[in-house]
DNA sequence: GTTAGCATGTAAGGAGTTACATGATTTT
DNA sequence: AAAATCATGTAACTCCTTACATGCTAAC
């Protein structure tokens, strides 16, 4: 997740570990904010692996300040993990943010899939909560009841902004031609920005 | 966190690992279902410490079904647990949930220091989100945008359900005696619901 | 008699965290 | 010249996950 992430800012412009932390907390607003315990040997891991190219800048003195630039392997692992089924369901909120905020590099269709999959999942939680709602009904305590209530309008909230979400995504769709476009693959996607 | 749900729930009544798994995902509303790779080694070590007792019941042949009980020792780590100060920031609103599921052991100041903790921690994030929807506006994509819009208004809808919470257990609180009443311990409390 | 659900576990590993340690540069 | 912020890193650890393995018992 943090090497999405951080492939995904590096892919606007190159920058220091300590940028990528800011940028981190900002794009998610506010929502996970990753320690330098796991930037940095996240970061080292990049460039051993050649997904990233790390540049010292600065006056040899000292050695501060390496610049961070991303590779074609490393846009080519940006794609893969973009599209990455996730096995994990309890980082998966976080997850889907992260992929999120990287949306306008996938094609259209991709997003659609995407949105779908979140929207299916919530769905899920949904009836799971309102079957325990149905379930321990009376016999249950105020707090759990409002936890389950709470957790019941905000999954609501969450699919019914999804489903904005897809709406616009179906109408920028449907501007040019009919079912089955040409798929694009992800390496056809390479670097550049999808802008439907 | 894990612990302290296991404790939480063997308050109510003992519970095979199994039941635990089954009723730990419905407490939380289908947020957090707890895989047995993890279930059964905490159980081992709550065990090991002392804070549960396993029960072997069935016909000795076999060996099949463990039930957990609860010890004094138990009861004493779970009030710890559940009043215990995060420093983590990424498991937090998981670990809420959790504590919230069990508020109706806690005396209603406890409770009400809690909420308000917890409010503070929400309003500190809708800061963080509204500056970088200030400081990014227009030079952002649509998908970022729609993330730090819905997790805005995600969060203000956290914070007003908040704010219900605490209204209420004010209007509870307040039925008897002025401000400052005998602070009741964690060890007082021992295994009485709290039903102020 | 086979599928579904009950029941318990282990081994390997993923993805982060905190706490500590260090030092340069900029602002007050 | 002190304080804040920029900048990088390591070691130990937490807490949970998946994948695998096993076998009983009830329902259809």
């Amino acid at each position: 997740m943090l090497e999405l992430a951080i492939l995904g800012l590096l892919k606007e412009r190159p920058m220091h570990g300590y940028q990528l932390s800011r940028e981190l907390g900002e794009s998610l607003g506010g929502f996970w904010r990753v320690s330098y315990g796991s930037l940095y040997p996240t970061l080292r891991r990049l460039e051993r692996d050649g997904a990233v190219e790390a540049q010292l800048d600065g006056e040899a003195r000292g050695r501060r300040k390496t610049t961070y630039v991303i590779t074609e392997k490393g846009e080519k692992l940006f794609f893969e993990l973009l599209q990455e089924t996730p096995h994990d369901n309890s980082t998966e909120d976080t997850r889907f943010r992260v992929r999120l905020a990287f949306f306008k590099y996938l094609p259209p269709e991709t997003r659609i899939r995407l949105l779908e999959r979140r929207r299916a999942a919530l769905e899920d939680r949904l009836h799971t909560i309102k079957d325990s709602l149905r379930a321990t009904r009376e016999r249950v305590d105020t707090y759990t009841l409002a936890l389950m209530q709470h957790g019941q309008a905000a999954t609501e909230s969450d699919i019914a902004w999804l489903d904005g979400l897809i709406r616009a995504e179906r109408l920028n769709g449907t501007t040019a031609g009919g079912r089955k476009r040409r798929r694009p693959r992800a390496t056809t996607l390479h670097g550049k920005e999808h802008t439907s």
